[in-house]
DNA sequence: TAGGTTTCGTATCGATCACTATGGATAACT
DNA sequence: AGTTATCCATAGTGATCGATACGAAACCTA
């Protein structure tokens, strides 16, 4: 997984699968059958250990703003994590990719994608409950936050420290509207 | 250069450079040396030919907020234009990379930075002409708007529409904080 | 302990990579 | 016109890709 997380999908040998697992070419292809489904085996491991604080932050019983301050801190946690990869491998797994690998690169559109997705639900449930003003674009704002998490991966990829990416996490957070007072019935 | 943009460097084959530029082999190689040669011609002919509405905005006489709106809806207009590839090449030629392309992957990261660094020296002309509060972290900043442009560059490559990008170059700007008074001498 | 079976690592498969040597066709000069 | 020289596309180089066939070793059964 950290290895197609370091150098994405095409760019990751089985010479390089083969020294880091300790494994003979064989025993991969019994384990994996091929080496796409030891990548997509790799995506939902990635998806299950290191992408938590998404789910945490989008479902958690809390105001919008804070729900969205939480996904975008939680994103710098992640994206800058010591001994691991910088950036979110559903970005660096295949950005580009040459046109055998277009399968691969499309299920990752579909991951982020998804992000997006499901940022716009939160949003859209802050909504009804007016901690968002009605005249807000959910989809708009949902495809900003969703972008500026794409951006804060490449720019951990680049080597920007923890700290950098919570500074331009809160900077993000700054382009919401300001928690609004509940419209009372 | 299209086609770096699309796939990138690596997955780039000479087989596919071959059949775009109705050259063979030697032709290819007579004119460029070799495959990486090509790739950073191709690099300065994007910086040339796509890239001027940066250096536009950011060299404008006008007030920085201003510059800053040019700059992203500048780049909004870049990344989705018809009949090229959606995104930046900066960013989609090499995020990820096997050890033997290590060097393009840290050139195209040299060129972010540099991207970075024009965006801070423009910041840190607008504080010097009062167009920013004193308080106000240039670098740090310059790191929000870089990384929004990135993720700008991912959304476009996921497909979002010109309008799209254009929004998410509006709200991106709400963040930067509002016009100040002229601090008079 | 002998035989049969299964497992497993080496060595290699065809395909493709970036790249280049060579033969044939063209051009140029006397 | 004849001879030489120059160019240039075809064909192929070693290396590496993802994926596998085969021989040896180990194990279970008789």
């Amino acid at each position: 997984m950290h290895l197609f997380w370091e150098h994405g999908y095409e760019a990751t040998s089985l010479a390089m699968l083969r020294e880091a697992m300790g494994l003979t070419p064989p025993q991969i292809y019994n384990a994996f059958t091929d080496k796409e489904t030891l990548f997509r085996k790799a995506l939902t491991r990635y998806h299950e250990t290191e992408i938590g604080f998404a789910l945490d932050a989008l479902s958690a019983p809390v105001p919008t703003r804070e729900a969205i301050r939480r996904l975008l801190q939680g994103a710098a946690e992640a994206y800058s994590r010591p001994g691991k990869p910088g950036g979110c491998l559903f970005v660096s797994g295949a950005l580009a990719a040459s046109p055998q690998a277009q399968a691969i690169a499309d299920e990752l559109k579909a991951y982020r994608k998804a992000s997006e997705a499901a940022i716009a639900e939160r949003l859209a449930k802050g909504q009804a409950a007016s901690d968002l003003p009605e005249g807000f674009s959910v989809e708009s704002f949902a495809k900003y936050i969703a972008g500026v998490m794409n951006g804060m991966s490449i720019q951990a990829r680049d080597g920007a420290s923890a700290d950098e990416l919570r500074i331009m996490a809160q900077t993000a957070l700054a382009a919401l509207p300001p928690e609004e007072q509940k419209r009372g019935a």
